[in-house]
DNA sequence: CGATTCCCCTGATAGC
DNA sequence: TGCTATCAGGGGAATC
């Protein structure tokens, strides 16, 4: 599942490796995957440019090409986008490669098919750019404790619900939910928009925390999750609840639970998170 | 506007 | 051992 920690690792290791490379020629191998405009646009978008730029976006990946357009990538549950010399062995799902001016290529490796691909022109022609709905960044400067209180006030879904909720937080997904909400000690069912002051204050310090250990570890990998190497994370052992029940919590001793919120597996510490 | 439901996908896993 | 049913889940669209 990659998150905001694993597209942000990935876009870092991309950003020194195809900045300033040219798009050789694209292949879409299941058209699906391309998201918008369409397959051949896409192919016909992007061939021939030069990727100027790479950068983050929620769980986006952005690159700023040499005409004005974009390329974006979103990984959706399985994806990896790998970085290979072209003449390396293929991997096994791979939906769509870009192949660069240096022998080097990327992969859109993605057994669920869940990922899709998006490019767009400098104008965007009517077509809202998914990127553009996102709520804000949890780790910029200007994201504090008023901005998260002020996004939740209208929500009376469970808060694991809103943080999910790309246009209320951007780049949380369901492994860093649960071990924001275990560090917050806030029980993953409370109405987003009644917890107190103290808790938004918890929450807001435990997000930032969370998605910061994450990235220093290079992101998790929880089965399928890769990094442009092709390598695993290294944040799956820091992991406090997601995926460790019935270990005992390293709070209290209380065993983990798994419990399902929003149709979502929910991982917690039923004493410690009120 | 927010909330809810359905749908897309298929490898991995549990159950028989 | 081998088959079948179920699960997992990010996000968009349709509906209430």
């Amino acid at each position: 599942m990659p998150e905001l920690p694993e597209v942000e690792t990935m876009v870092r290791d991309l950003a020194t490796r195809v900045s300033g490379r040219r798009i050789r020629e694209a292949t879409v191998h299941w058209d699906r995957i391309v998201g918008h405009p369409d397959a051949n646009s896409f192919v016909e978008g992007v061939e021939g440019r030069l990727i100027q730029q790479v950068s983050r976006r929620g769980k986006f990946a952005i690159f700023d090409l040499d005409d004005g357009s974009t390329l974006a990538v979103h990984r959706g549950m399985t994806g990896s986008l790998l970085l290979r010399r072209s003449i390396e062995p293929d991997d096994r799902f791979v939906r769509a490669r870009l192949r660069l001016d240096d022998g080097s290529e990327l992969r859109l490796d993605d057994a669920r098919k869940f990922g899709r691909l998006f490019w767009t022109g400098p104008e965007a022609n009517g077509w809202q750019r998914p990127w553009t709905r996102l709520g804000p960044e949890p780790l910029s400067d200007d994201f504090n404790p008023g901005v998260l209180k002020e996004r939740l006030a209208a929500r009376r879904v469970a808060i694991k619900t809103a943080l999910l909720n790309q246009t209320v937080i951007a780049g949380i997904g369901n492994i860093y939910a649960d071990e924001t909400l275990f560090l917050a000690r806030v029980h993953p069912r409370r109405p987003a928009n009644q917890l107190s002051p103290v808790e938004i204050e918890r929450l807001y310090d435990s997000m930032r925390s969370v998605l910061r250990d994450a990235i220093d570890g290079r992101g998790t990998t929880f089965s399928t999750y890769r990094d442009v190497n092709g390598r695993s994370g290294n944040h799956q052992q820091r992991l406090l609840v997601f995926g460790r029940e019935p270990d005992p919590c390293v709070r209290c001793g209380t065993a983990i639970e798994r419990i399902v919120v929003g149709a979502r597996g929910t991982h917690l510490c039923i004493r410690c998170q009120v």
